[in-house]
DNA sequence: GCATAAGTGGGGAAATGTGGGGAGAAATGG
DNA sequence: CCATTTCTCCCCACATTTCCCCACTTATGC
């Protein structure tokens, strides 16, 4: 279960530092792709496989589908995790989701089974966009919790 | 079943005492998220699951619902209880709650199923808001007995 | 009043996040 | 084919944070 967010840098050779407490989780592998609203998902290898299986799955009729899949797979990179707990991520995707500065800051975000990466100030903007709207979040879980 | 509040504090680690009565229904562990009306949510492992698992319900397709599920996970962690009877609070929730002050007073208040943790100065505001209406809650427990 | 438990504070060891150097592999150009 | 450059990976080093343990004070119960 990934939870909470971590202020973490990707420095000037493209590697980031995997939060200690993902890293039981993560042992068995790991892989970073492109994810909706220009952030990166980065999957435990269960997870990756489960989740490839069911884009595979989509119908190739539907266009949308056929999106989906080609943003899903075309930019998967397997990472592996050094002595240090840092994995690599690929240039085109650091580009991608604007973290290809010199010792950017990014967010890493634990999403339940996946965790996602973000530019600092992106990530920022979406919690705002959060905060401002009026049906606030913890209404919301609230409502869930009735379910 | 948790009952009762609480007057405890937040040392300048974060660190912050669970009281005694509430020990039991969480020894397999605990959950915090931010809640309604700017307060903390600590849950048992068991009820956190079954949240979590409706917000990682919540279909991927509309950007609300990702949204929504960012900042419920982002905003958990996990809490592990020391020798003393602590948990660590994270920092990003202690500003949340307003309790990022060393020493900060907190009240923790046992609400049956769950237990929200609250900055002093806001719970007594809260009560003073309730008492300033006498008639709001009498209405409302008669409401209750209609059901 | 005494014994036990509960809440609080602080010190020290270990883990975590980050930066940089250097060996080796891969790519480039002659 | 060799020499040079570039890139990747591994290791070490440092600052900071986190975690664990011990000690003290207050509250509770017999």
């Amino acid at each position: 279960m990934f939870l909470g967010r971590y202020d973490h840098t990707i420095d000037n050779k493209g590697r980031m530092a995997v939060p200690a407490k993902f890293r039981n989780e993560l042992a068995d592998g790991m892989y970073v792709t492109r994810w909706l609203d220009k952030c990166l998902a980065l999957y435990s290898t269960a997870a990756f496989e489960t989740l490839a299986a069911k884009v595979s799955a989509l119908p190739i009729s539907d266009p949308n589908s056929r999106n989906l899949r080609r943003i899903f797979f075309s930019d998967a990179a397997e990472c592996e995790i050094d002595k240090q707990g840092r994995i690599n991520i690929p240039a085109h995707l650091r580009e991608f989701a604007g973290v290809s500065a010199d010792d950017a800051a990014v967010m890493v975000v634990g999403m339940n089974d996946y965790i996602e990466i973000w530019a600092r100030e992106r990530w920022t903007q979406v919690q705002a966009q959060v905060e401002e709207d009026p049906n606030s979040i913890g209404q919301q879980v609230a409502e869930l919790r009735m379910l």
